[in-house]
DNA sequence: CTTTATACGGAGGGTGCCTCCGTTTATCAA
DNA sequence: TTGATAAACGGAGGCACCCTCCGTATAAAG
């Protein structure tokens, strides 16, 4: 849409606007029912929209998902703004849980989120540089009162976040990925006798 | 094929068996080369075979997977019986390192190895249970020793296995990984003060 | 009210999935 | 050998989805 807004000055189209949303709220409604993988004719359909609009405002799926799950990565990045009265390990546990809790109801979110990590689109990265951020202070803060390992860098940790989210599907999921990142955490703490 | 080659006690038919040869072949190229979501007519087609026929031999994608992908499972249940002399913490390593190193080879692995564990399909579980079976003898032989915490089932760790090797597509993957399952390990390893 | 930049919509070409069934062929028995 | 028959073959065809392209519609600006 707007490609050239900025080139001449002119107001956004209101229609071009509203579309946008409907996209977006279709998508967010058929992802969850069908899972990632559903047919983003049936969100262009659910919108209302041609499926053309659908491209011109998202040029791919993952720019889609991005889209849809912007609102959730900031929820995440608030979130660990909120977490800086805890101690560092605590927070980081808190922080994971909260995590978890997010991909459990937003099945398409690792879809975003995994791709996002890499993603060189300028909109996007922004929002994936945040997370990326945001997980390293939850790091950083725990590293200076030594409390956890210095091998490992914010990405790296959410990529295994991401990861061992991806097993999905399974009874007692949630508790499972829990007691996972519990132990991959517990690996990333330094011990007081040194390890 | 022969769905009632058992029941007629007819010999099963050469051309068949040559085929299924063919397609295996074929699908561990087409899969390498372009990933396991490469189409499946590609495979029929490098193989000299109609896309029917692949289709009898192997009904799913997925029993395809897992069907070229065996083979490397059974490796890894052979490598475990290998290390039996070593002690358990660093069998699970060197065994984890294994792990790492076939599907760093082998792409398509992880997208037969996931579902393979879900599957109830006699034939896959089978080798699925294997897997399971020799993960949970690495672990049982460190509980004795008090080595390994003991709330994780063998299936739960070789899930976090796959997810973090899932991570694929950036520089340094390997060592990466490594490095993260090598800190997972860590969490599940009690020290000798009780944690 | 015109002009023009924007945005819309969906037809259409392409690809891949999977099924179905007429044809071919390997095995077996006579 | 030679038929009979079970087993396997192959690819046409129907379907769903992907994505592009372009004629049409319309909101903003003057």
């Amino acid at each position: 849409m707007g490609q050239d807004t900025a080139r001449t000055g002119r107001k956004p189209r209101a229609d071009g606007l509203r579309n946008r949303e409907k996209l977006l709220s279709a998508a967010r409604e058929v992802f969850s029912a069908g899972g990632p993988e559903a047919s983003l004719e049936a969100v262009a359909k659910r919108a209302g929209v041609g499926i053309g609009t659908l491209y011109r405002h998202f040029p791919t799926r993952e720019a889609l998902f991005q889209a849809v799950y912007m609102r959730e990565a900031d929820q995440m990045v608030s979130m660990a703004e909120s977490l800086g009265g805890l101690p560092p390990e605590e927070a980081l546990r808190t922080w994971m849980r909260g995590f978890i809790g997010m991909v459990a109801t937003k099945k398409g979110m690792l879809s975003a989120l995994a791709p996002a990590l890499d993603s060189d689109c300028p909109t996007f990265a922004d929002a994936a540089d945040r997370m990326r951020a945001t997980a390293g202070l939850l790091l950083d803060r725990g590293r200076e009162e030594g409390v956890f390992r210095s091998d490992i860098s914010p990405e790296e940790m959410l990529r295994v976040f991401v990861g061992v989210c991806y097993t999905r599907d399974i009874e007692g999921w949630r508790d499972t990925v829990t007691r996972m990142l519990d132990i991959f955490i517990d690996g990333m703490t330094c011990l007081p006798d040194g390890r």
